[in-house]
DNA sequence: ATTTAATATTGACCGCGGTCATTTTCTGAC
DNA sequence: GTCAGAAAATGACCGCGGTCAATATTAAAT
């Protein structure tokens, strides 16, 4: 039958999430072949492989760690108190998915999935940081400042839904997101998530 | 200087598109193989490359003709008189969008672009999809059926971020959109575009 | 007709993600 | 200790997208 994995493939594992984040801080995500992690990592092809199904699966796992790491960080500053607020704690999110195509793409393809062994972390992340916006959406229902017509959870899946949007349309032009975020999102979010009789 | 192309270049081209068309009707848009299509269309492989730069500006060409041909269908046919009728006709674009994942990829990265030779197509159908919506949404907007208080232009970039969203986590999840799409972005939608005092 | 220069095509070659039969290493049973 | 069997790792191999220096074709200039 099966058994526990063994102490030698969790150290195979740690060493090759290890060698691939390191290399990712030099040549970035889309820059990251196969071939240099394993050599480094002093293992074979195909042991990579065994460990994360394909190349996607290891940048998911290493993607869902920064993910998780940023909902660290976003969770223990102070609740956004206005819209515009709210809007600005999106930022290190959009900074860090505008940071390489791959990570958009990523998200987009995992996020929505039941958690298989590989894309854990990141679905995690993605449920969690819905969750996180809900919070906040409601506690500005509360206040007046968002309209109070939808449910929160309703109101933060369109706030992705506009960040997709505008990050897809980012990725396609010429300029970055960050630059413009607050510009063209800022103006989508504040104009939805308005009040409104009725 | 630079020439025009030559005759005999334009009839490589157009065998080419016609080759893989014809394939993509057999395997899919994923399953199409660069090096099938050049075997059957009697031509290098360095040919294909010289045409449309790599294997997805090929696939932008033939995919934004066919969103084209759904939009010549969709043009000639009445005008929605509902919101629930819009939603109705996006019916098509979904369908098709939703047939392959490469084509909502494809989609999403050429989209944005200012056209250039092998996108051409592509980003043409984008923004006279966006007119078309825009054009719906603003007689919906003179009837009362949807609000007021933003632009036409704007409501419709909104429904094409909406509609992104939703096809995304179709993807992801093991339901095909169109089954659901009734219920996702019509309830989304038709609760966005309702009207609003203010 | 011949030359000339731009254009169009070729096909050997490469990079890199991914596979799989084989070998090595580990763990428990006796 | 040693033997059996599972788990882990290996590395030769493959598929396929993409490149590029060399070659062939075309159209204009003389």
């Amino acid at each position: 039958m099966s058994r526990p994995p063994q102490k030698r493939r969790l150290e195979t594992r740690a060493r090759l999430l290890e060698v691939a984040d390191a290399q990712i801080a030099n040549v970035g995500y889309s820059g990251l072949r196969v071939e240099d992690v394993v050599a480094e990592a002093g293992v074979a092809k195909g042991t990579l492989f065994s460990h994360f199904g394909d190349k996607d699966g290891l940048l998911a796992v290493l993607i869902g760690a920064r993910m998780m790491a940023i909902l660290d960080d976003t969770e223990a500053s102070p609740a956004p108190q206005t819209v515009t607020d709210l809007v600005d704690r999106l930022l290190p999110v959009v900074t860090f998915v505008a940071e390489d195509r791959v990570i958009f793409d990523l998200l987009l393809r995992y996020s929505g999935t039941t958690g298989t062994q590989t894309d854990e972390v990141i679905t995690q992340s993605f449920f969690r940081q819905i969750a996180l916006w809900a919070g906040w959406v409601s506690a500005l229902q509360a206040t007046g400042e968002i309209r109070r017509d939808q449910p929160a959870e309703h109101l933060a899946e369109g706030m992705q839904a506009f960040l997709n949007h505008v990050l897809a349309l980012s990725f396609c032009a010429a300029h970055g997101a960050p630059a413009d975020f607050r510009k063209e999102l800022g103006g989508y979010l504040t104009a939805w998530l308005a009040p409104q009789a009725g």
